[in-house]
DNA sequence: GAACTGACCATTTAAACAAATTGGTCAGAA
DNA sequence: TTCTGACCAATTTGTTTAAATGGTCAGTTC
């Protein structure tokens, strides 16, 4: 049998609820898997069955919800047609994502101790494939015309930093703790100006 | 008399440049202050008659640094008319001051500890400084009719993010220590990117 | 045999305390 | 006016000890 939809959840997917959920409390780091295995009232033993070691738990738990965000994303995408209109989607869709991970602490301090190897590693894929949508998105306006890149890859790769560096900012202006909802408008604001900016320099003509 | 030129420095700049040195070497919360008057022969309480703590010490070595690249920065922008060119000069002067500062470990880990008021308002004070003269250049562009902007405040604010961001999402993923000119050359060529694309952004017509 | 557990271990982290170093002051010398 | 040695409170550093943590495993339980 592969996978029948019981009613009940996969115990490894209660564990990774639990772990999600008390990881977002605590912080990876202040969460001991005593901790979590108490929670669910089974023992500590029994997670090291489902998991191999609390590393290995932690970036199933960043994978899940990278999984869940890629995929409304991708589902945004497809339904538009309109580049410039789905660059623009992408951005503010990615700052709804960046808000929900700094408010559950899986960003700034309390995430794991200066990103190990192993999360490094589930980082830089999620960021492959957000490459590869937003070029994607940049070939689609290739297309029509509207668009114009020497190469998608070197521009999304751009687009996707700039984007980064001002979250990246945004953090290190207001330390932190969670993200208020005036805060983020503001935050909003600028990452549509700059993605307006970006689209507009791609929609360049030469003018001689 | 006004700071008639004499052949000797003046003692408080000796300690300036002594401070500067020794903060570049070990990050000026490892550096002493009693290092530093050893350094330079003189009692620690000397220190103190030429400036009232550490953080101001510290504090001045920095604006001495910021004064430097602004005034290199200025006289740069002044010889220069054309405002796409200066753009792109700041943004390439502007990354070499970085390399500089954190080659001299200025940036990162080691720089004074969650940056104390003091040292924050005196960055706050260089970013301003900054944006004005990204807004003058913004200005001339808009004069001649070769850039266009709502709001050139807000545009040269957003253009400083993107180019301060891409400074921070380079140090995030080479974990610093120092910039071999590998690197650097790469984030020249991103920022050299941004820059021109956020021109073109500014440059570009409505269609209809 | 797959799912689970309590008891156990080596290693990390936290607590507690003493010793050294630090930033900073000040009366007074040069 | 410029500079200093002696001094102090407060922080940092070292050290030792106890507790907590990640992880293993022989052996139940279903």
């Amino acid at each position: 049998m592969v996978t029948d939809r019981e009613p009940k959840e996969d115990k490894a997917d209660l564990i990774l609820s639990a772990a999600q959920r008390l990881f977002g409390l605590f912080g990876a780091e202040k969460t001991s898997m005593r901790e979590i295995a108490d929670d669910l009232h089974m023992s500590k033993a029994s997670l090291y069955y489902y998991f191999p070691d609390k590393e290995n738990l932690y970036k199933a738990v960043i994978e899940k919800e990278q999984a869940e965000f890629l995929d409304t994303l991708e589902k945004d995408i497809q339904g538009n047609k309109d580049p410039a209109e789905s660059l623009r989607r992408y951005a503010l869709n990615r700052l709804s994502y960046f808000k929900y991970l700094v408010n559950l602490g899986r960003i700034g301090p309390a995430s794991i101790p200066d990103f190990k190897p192993l999360i490094a590693d589930s980082f830089k894929a999620f960021r492959e494939k957000e490459k590869k949508l937003v070029m994607q998105i940049l070939e689609k306006g290739e297309i029509n015309g509207q668009l114009r890149t020497n190469n998608t890859y070197e521009a999304a790769s751009l687009f996707l930093d700039i984007m980064r560096g001002l979250r990246s900012v945004f953090l290190n202006n207001n330390k932190l703790v969670s993200i208020n909802d005036e805060d983020y408008k503001q935050l909003s604001h600028q990452v549509a100006a700059a993605t307006d900016i970006f689209i507009k320099g791609l929609m360049y003509k030469e003018l001689k």
